[in-house]
DNA sequence: CCTCGATGATGAAACGTTTCATCAAAATAT
DNA sequence: ATATTTTGATGAAACGTTTCATCATCGAGG
């Protein structure tokens, strides 16, 4: 609130803002008239619609050139009563994955000349359906929800929208809404074999759900099941999980987590919802005095940029941002019946996973640490 | 590439999208004749503008929220030729400092009815070149240049527009570009005091300017300078400083950092141009077996939400997101001439400073460590 | 030579706003 | 009572595209 200008002058200026005298750019007008044809022709040569001759195309196409005519998108978006605008919604950008994910999915609209409105839930169910409604409201091309905190009022507004959408990981295809399943059970299945085969037997899982007001909110739930379904197949004896679930942001989580659970359960491997959370479990652990690997594993999901910088290296099951926005958009753009879209994951292990205190010992493994 | 549909054939019907069938929205038309007035008095009352009597505004408002009339931005972007639209460039979402910017600069402009349209450069000229044409082609209301990199020629190219902006840091305000400064030389000086004043006196400073192709990119110039200022104007004895300079993603290029000066250099104290860079220096000092702080201190630069979780949490020079997307937001939306806006830094300690070894020893602190 | 279909090109109408010159009515001054 | 100003409301024109029914041309088939 330091600003200079208070916020209530602002507002005026806002809404008043004059219309600015902008440079003139060229319109279609201008280059049908250099290139000698007319208006619908000069619309047919950019939107590779309608039948035109070679000939005609090329004179075009240099009068575009020549003159540097760019389509105006809003009067464009006007005509067309349809934007080439993806709404993408995510819980938070302060989580790189997100963050990269949100990254990945502008990159690949723009190869169809389309654009992302990015909206952040922050976990609010209200922020959600907010973010719903705006998007909704306002022509886009699809809609990809790539929260896995949905609520049902919004769903059915986006299934009612007509709209093609994307969700992720909850529910059933139906009208031109399809459901991008991360194979959350592939990767957890494949860190929990992972851990045992190391030789831990016991495990803390975290999870991160959000609590919404009324209903309890879906997040990650395909990854807590998944983590449940890989104990439940695992034929190893004497197998333990403790699982925990904590809100807030997802460092802070983490953090929680730990201070709950250690030294009041058994556990030598931990399994984060997310890597986020998995800096607030290293943290946790490394405020207790506890080291990683050492005496704990700890595993993530998602696999972030991150997760080689921490210390040690986190061992992270990946999920691959470009090919989710590759999908995701395809999807989009085909505007077909939704369907089911299934995303492979994979265990990208590092340093933060090893064999357990007891099995160690026998290994006698010794890390590279300065005399003090 | 696993996408289902090649990308020639998804290019074509990207081109070709018919025009959905919207279910179709209530119009100014529909409002002016349930309120019983005619088309510009009801765009006068949704622009608070022009005179309105006060049974008419009521009326209309009235006749706009039982038809949950909402305005078409398109065709109002259109009519006004100029849209509501701030375009942000910033380097790279994966750097959770302009990730949190971002959503800053998003959250406070729609306080005023106003979006963003967001650009990363990933710190290449081309690209950044390429935002800026983009971005000036649509009709914005302002830009925000929120990289450090600047070249020469999108400058002028702002600057030609005539269209309100505001540039981080680099250069003087001039027509209607205004530049932010963040008092990057307050926060370098606070660090540099900070160590001193624990005992160090010999620092090595980690720089990441990116080189462009031609010239070489201005990026932190500012923080460079402040702390070689910082260092000069120091009146302590013996202090001594090694600047290293590493190109790459921020947090590759601190590993590199220790990887080229650590042995051949002393120093016990190292300052980051930025958190990110920090985290690699974390790294990099980690895998040599050296101790943060016991054995160097490390200071962190913009404060970032994940620097209170990294081992140890990270001492920080903190940028303040908020206020500046108050300030940026507020400067684009006057419109007015250029001028220099200032935002302060403040450190903010936590442990990975402390005194240096030699110092240490004295006083004999230990950390809670478990016996192995 | 005539007809027909295919191919190319045309331009008026529509999209949903904002703007602005104009008008009507009411309030005020003369 | 008349003239003048103020206030409030009007609606046509413009914004820059896309769409689509229509027209012109040409080659082929009869």
């Amino acid at each position: 609130m330091k600003g200079v200008v208070p916020t209530k002058q602002l507002k005026k200026i806002a809404a008043r803002r004059p219309a600015q005298a902008t440079a003139k750019r060229p319109k279609i007008q201008d280059v049908a008239a250099l290139a000698g044809v007319s208006l619908g022709t000069v619309s047919a040569v950019l939107n590779e619609n309608g039948r035109i001759g070679e000939e005609t195309r090329r004179r075009v196409q240099e009068a575009i050139a020549t003159l540097g005519y760019r389509p105006d998108i809003y009067a464009s978006n006007m005509a067309r009563r349809q934007t080439r605008v993806f709404g993408v919604i995510v819980s938070n950008l302060q989580n790189p994955f997100f963050a990269e994910t949100a990254q990945a999915m502008e990159d690949e609209a723009a190869k169809y000349g389309y654009q992302i409105s990015l909206m952040a839930t922050n976990f609010l169910p209200k922020q959600h359906r907010d973010a719903v409604k705006q998007l909704l409201g306002s022509r886009l091309a699809g809609l990809a929800v790539l929260t896995s905190e949905h609520d049902e009022v919004s769903r059915r507004l986006v299934l009612a929208s007509g709209l093609p959408a994307v969700f992720l990981d909850v529910g059933k295809p139906e009208g031109k809404v399809s459901i991008l399943r991360v194979d959350s059970k592939g990767g957890m299945s494949a860190a929990v074999q992972h851990l045992i085969s190391l030789g831990h037997r016991d495990f803390l899982f975290v999870k991160n759900s959000q609590k919404g007001h009324g209903t309890p909110l879906l997040s990650h739930r395909l990854r807590d099941q998944g983590f449940a379904a890989a104990i439940r197949a695992c034929k190893v004896k004497g197998v333990k999980a403790h699982i925990v679930d904590v809100h807030g942001p997802g460092a802070d989580a983490g953090y929680k987590a730990i201070e709950l659970m250690y030294g009041t359960h058994k556990f030598t491997a931990v399994i984060a919802t997310t890597d986020m959370v998995a800096m607030g479990v290293y943290h946790g652990l490394h405020s207790r005095g506890v080291q990683i690997p050492e005496d704990v594993s700890v595993v993530g999901f998602d696999n972030t940029y991150f997760s080689r910088f921490m210390l040690p290296p986190l061992t992270s099951v990946d999920v691959p941002r470009i090919e989710l926005s590759q999908l995701v958009v395809a999807a989009l753009l085909q505007d077909e019946p939704g369907r089911l879209i299934d995303l492979e994951t994979t265990l990208v292990i590092r340093l933060s996973t090893r064999e357990p205190a007891t099995v160690q010992s026998k290994a006698k493994f010794s890390r590279n640490r300065p005399s003090t």
